[in-house]
DNA sequence: GCATGTGAATGGATTCACAGCT
DNA sequence: AGCTGTGAATCCATTCACATGC
């Protein structure tokens, strides 16, 4: 199939946030026209769906060598195997979120956190009051002090945080320490980063802000559509 | 002080979205800057304490007129006003949550929404059950029949959408034809947009491929160091 | 004929580097 | 001397357009 294609393992290029974002939104859609029954997709129909341009699609989908069949298009289910195993979602990972505050909470019991590659296996806190109780669909909340044998007990893997601004550098420290290499952040702070974890962080507040942004210039008539 | 900027307010050239995320970085930080009594700033040290390139920064706030002071830097608190009112907070806009699940119920009472610029009026949910119930911070939850109502009324500018992912494109349409025209939503789809509706998607699935992707090629060795 | 895969062209955003002000 | 404001240069991402293969 990729016969021009030999390359060793270790010289793929380096592939953007950017490219990789996509890359899960194009799975979600095979996902979805699997469950429909379609066999195949091309670039063009799926380009329609998002607001997207085809060549974009095969740009993007080209990274990982040649799955496309000219003339016909991307075989749905093989396209999506694929994808599953390049973003290494085809096993599980265990996940765990610092801060059992509303949150905390929510996240933990949030459907696209369980199941399809993810696993919520603790949630952690210092706050004694709320540690051994459990989030709704029974995740337990753990002691701060117990993070690091959690995190090497289960295989955590990846960490959320979701404490306030003034404790997340501290609980980015130590996550780093308890060997956690992927962090994602909900804390609006700008984290001073560890070279061996890579983070990424929502920041709710800035969000808002470019809405009202937007709103503002839109009183004023200045035309700026469009999304994300 | 603008002696040579005297552009008439509607032909400001348009600003990114990249652009404007920052300018909510920066007015973070002036705010903590201002707290601890600094009165003025350099786009250099200003730069140290993010990952940015002072240039950039210098760029950022021109926009807007010239507002720093040659061989000194920028007024703390000045600037901190300044970019307040660019960005339209320095009023109170009302919010609505559409989904009064786990999500819904966290955010309504998240610090950030609530306060500088931000008011959550109401939660909105289909379930008669949630219905007249509240959040632990007493913001009171109404019925999806009525939130046209609550539009109007509370004068409600923007929405966010914490539904199901079945649910959010017909959340989304009632909200444009109610009247909202910005739109923060959570629900992992790809939404057909309205002109009139300024979106922003946050999709926590997204973050959490993203970071097993950055997983499985650590694994492999590939390096891919940096934030966001 | 039709759709992929990709080099070349375009378009944006970031960074450099320096003129100009305090 | 020090720092802003900004054209020019660079870097990265997207889009075009077409050769290649089914």
């Amino acid at each position: 199939m990729s016969e021009s294609h030999n390359r060793l393992s270790s010289d793929r290029e380096v592939i953007s946030e950017l490219t990789t974002g996509r890359l899960s939104v194009y799975l979600r859609c095979l996902t979805y026209l699997e469950s429909m029954g379609q066999k195949t997709i091309s670039s063009h129909d799926l380009a329609k769906r998002f607001h997207l341009n085809s060549a974009q699609i095969r740009k993007d989908l080209a990274c990982f060598g040649e799955f496309g069949t000219r003339g016909v298009g991307y075989n749905v289910s093989q396209l999506k195997e694929h994808l599953i195993r390049e973003l290494g979602i085809d096993r599980t990972r265990n996940v765990i979120i610092v801060g059992a505050g509303n949150l905390g909470m929510a996240l933990a019991d949030y459907h696209g956190f369980n199941g399809n590659g993810f696993q919520v296996a603790a949630l952690i806190d210092i706050d004694p009051n709320k540690v051994g109780r459990a989030s709704r669909s029974g995740i337990p909340v753990l002691a701060y002090s117990e993070m690091r044998h959690v995190v090497r007990e289960r295989q955590v893997e990846i960490a959320i945080i979701a404490v306030t601004a003034d404790a997340a550098q501290d609980v980015y420290d130590s996550l780093a320490a308890a060997g956690v290499n992927a962090v994602l952040n909900f804390a609006p702070v700008q984290l001073r980063l560890q070279s061996t974890v890579k983070l990424k962080s929502v920041d709710l507040r800035i969000n808002l802000e470019s809405l009202s942004f937007y709103l503002k210039n839109a009183e004023d008539g200045v035309a700026t559509p469009g999304d994300e």
